[in-house]
DNA sequence: CTTTCATTTGAACAATTGTTCATATGTTGA
DNA sequence: TCAACATATGAACAATTGTTCAAATGAAAG
């Protein structure tokens, strides 16, 4: 099924055009599908409340899930996605397992969806 | 229910500390929910191709649609998702209806997603 | 080895979400 | 006013997701 086979407003040259430079520039599909999956791990309560209370410094799992006061099940569950997104890092010390931001990216993506969410 | 009731790692003043230096330093629930509220509108390919299309102009909503290869109804359900959010802005001209992105933090929040994705 | 504590994991359930289809609204030109 | 086009909206369905509960793994201390 090619691109023009599809409904759409009357198609003179400009758009045509138009659609031709909109698509070229389109990043290929696995990475948009990746920049979205990145993004859905951003978009829940649980895990900013998570990634803000490690903002500064590592904390071990039950210390977490005290902190936001929620299962250290649900908690855990939750660290497992936003390790497997890169997004925290973990290491062991004896028992207890802490987790940590994993690089700056982290905190500029939160600093900036901040801004906006503050913004007017 | 307080903080300290719920089950958790043996609790000498250094939690108790840092539990509370963390709570502190979170924001109010509110903004953290308008937060992950907003990831939640990047966290979709749909709305991350709608959003890339409109990167670098407006379009209307039937070329978008064309450009994505997808029915005018979807993308116009998933533009009122974006707009509400205020991540894209719209005038109409005539019959048709332009969308373009609205400020400047959605080209960054992309941005910094797009290099964490990319990066390694 | 056994117990205890911290964490992880799997299954299940309720809740949320994206698309489709049908229909409504709004705009233009005849 | 009417027909044609562009967009928006509501209901419904399948698919995805977050939490809970129960049980498993892993590490340290006795």
């Amino acid at each position: 099924m090619s691109i023009f086979d599809i409904e759409h407003c009357d198609v003179p040259e400009v758009h045509k055009d138009l659609l031709l430079k909109v698509q070229s520039r389109l990043p290929d599909e696995d990475a948009l599908y990746d920049l979205a999956e990145l993004f859905k791990v951003f978009g829940d309560s649980t895990r900013i409340r998570i990634l803000f209370a490690l903002f500064d410094q590592e904390l071990c799992v039950c210390d977490l899930a005290a902190a936001l006061n929620m299962t250290q099940s649900a908690i855990s569950h939750q660290l497992r996605l936003l390790k497997q997104s890169r997004l925290v890092r973990s290491r062991r010390d004896g028992k207890q397992v802490f987790y940590a931001l994993a690089d700056d990216h982290v905190h500029s993506i939160i600093d900036q969806g901040m801004e906006h969410v503050l913004e007017d």
